[in-house]
DNA sequence: AATGAATGAGAATTCATTCAT
DNA sequence: CATGAATGAATTCTCATTCAT
């Protein structure tokens, strides 16, 4: 059956992909309505059928990637006990992720400072499942246990993500090459050293 | 002495930071030349006698930063002889330089994947001085005289590097309080480590 | 019995009830066929099973309002053989006929100089049936028996008309509170008064 | 000399005239900020200089229009001393300013149930110069001075001036020919006895 | 250099209407 | 008759930039 509710979902993610393709290529600012409704094959008008605005598209294909990714990364993290095992299967997980969709991680990723309406895209989707948020109970949580020394965790949560997240970037921009798997075990070594003390 | 060079340069600096604001606080995109020009108090037609375009505003501003900040980083570097000390006098740099501008260093940290036209800002401006290169060199020479052991730089660079920018974003977020320079010899210690195997 | 063209009609009554209360309130121009809708419960399809447009739905509702009011004055004005008796019917009648339904007869008496298309509204429905022709004959036929004095005729219906509408409006406008029958008889008294010489 | 302000309220009084003839020969909605530009022989930009949007400009026509209505409305009434020289005077305004321009007192007279952003017109400009307010004052005052039976003020006041702007409204619609002034003096007579009881 | 009104290309958004189901 | 996703023409509004003073 192709009904009507299959079509508009269908709609909606041809319209997504091609926002992405998009923000990622141009910018936000610099995409306008009509090359994502050209690049989705889809009317100018049907457009507002599913999104208020640019903006609230915009804001949903991050909210989405961004929570998205935060749950998973929970998931990774409940799934073991220790913090060497968390930290490697947390970031295999992003960075396979990358792997297999860098056009949306990157849109993840590079978006966070960009202002939509006023306000950072970061800021507006600040959820406890954001990924921060999941790092810095991890860690926090590892200091309770004693498997690391005492520091400020939200300190060692921005480095630790900072970290993890960079690398993500320096692949966007060409400095790192090939598939990033191959490093997410090498990177959460030196994540778990930089916290070991 | 008020010359005319004098005031010239004088209401350029009146629009650079009329400028940096708006960047910050609204965004390349959503900032106006009037914006700018209302909070600087100089006329609409006045911006066009300094700067060519709000893009070239925009990437002068951005550049300047940007490379001065990669300069000075060089210069803590080559001040000092072992891998930790030079981590150590680089972070304090950069977190004492957020600490005495935050608005100057929240725009050349948030706007590196910012596009002007269509190319990223953070491309436009990838000179030799920029800050990832100076870190990266630092790291490969620490590698090349044996003080840490030998792994990937540009992965060990950007480990570095981003644990580095994020600690600065966390304080943009709100994540982390008061003056970033207290932190700066337990952000360098963990840097340290991340790098010492 | 629940026929097929029972359902029609309640579905076209829903439809003009909701049309006329969003006139109202917003205004024909600022009234989208989607307002009308939903508030009617209708779909949007389905609107167009009833009326050919917009302007069809707003003309239609006008001019049966219009032609109707004009047709039942009429009636009042025959029924008595004195202009006082006349006027006084009359204006009970559309004093009472306001009381009754306040929302229809606002959107008749506020539309008249809508534009629709590029006619007006008022305009569209001049027909032998309007009020004001209605108003016209019973003062002209009192100056041919000399109950009144000779003036122009359409002056003075002018002013009969524009007294009448204008109480109206007033209540609209919240400036006569209550029941609007309770002043017809003055009204009417104070009209005849007008044209009495 | 041609000064900057000279030419800025020279550009005003031309889009003015310009808004006025379309918003009466094709209603408000009707009429795009493209229209009044081409015939205000002003840029689309410049439209913008001067007003926030059509509504603004719509609304600030009106009140200008009905405010300078009140004010000198109030000037001829105070001007005389007895009820029929008042009304006199003022019906003698109302119809000379008309035929004077009636263009723009058409707009005013037939915009007052306009909505403009889900508010009346009329009720916006809802100020104690609005004429109903002055016809109400100089009807109350007479009242009170016995020159004229007691009634209901508001009552009394809606019909006059509903007579006046009905005449005002027939010549407009072509009931009425020729000049307004011409019939001044007959029509404040009737409205006077309208009112002597 | 400074000023700010004027310009107009370009973007977002709306909404009556159609039509396949 | 009912439904509501799709359509795209039309409109409003923005804003970088120019230029006469």
């Amino acid at each position: 059956m192709n009904t009507r509710a299959d079509r508009a979902s269908e709609t909606r993610y041809r319209i997504e992909r091609a926002a992405i393709k998009h923000f990622v290529e141009q910018g936000i600012g610099e995409t306008t309505i009509r090359d994502i409704a050209k690049t989705a094959a889809v009317s100018l008008g049907a457009m507002y059928n599913h999104y208020d605005s640019k903006e609230d598209l915009a804001f949903n294909i991050f909210r989405q990637g961004f929570e998205d990714a935060g749950r998973r990364l929970r998931k990774c993290a409940e799934a073991q006990t220790t913090l060497p095992n968390k930290l490697r299967d947390m970031i295999r997980f992003a960075f396979s992720r990358f792997d297999e969709d860098p056009l949306l991680l990157t849109y993840v990723f590079t978006s966070r400072h960009i202002h939509l309406g006023h306000r950072r895209l970061g800021r507006l989707a600040d959820s406890p499942n954001n990924p921060y948020a999941v790092f810095r109970v991890v860690i926090a949580d590892a200091m309770a246990r004693k498997e690391i020394p005492n520091t400020d965790p939200d300190l060692a949560a921005s480095l630790v993500t900072g970290a993890v997240i960079q690398a993500i970037d320096s692949c966007i921009l060409g400095r790192l090459k090939g598939k990033m798997i191959k490093r997410a075990d090498e990177t959460a070594a030196m994540c778990f050293r930089l916290l070991k003390g």
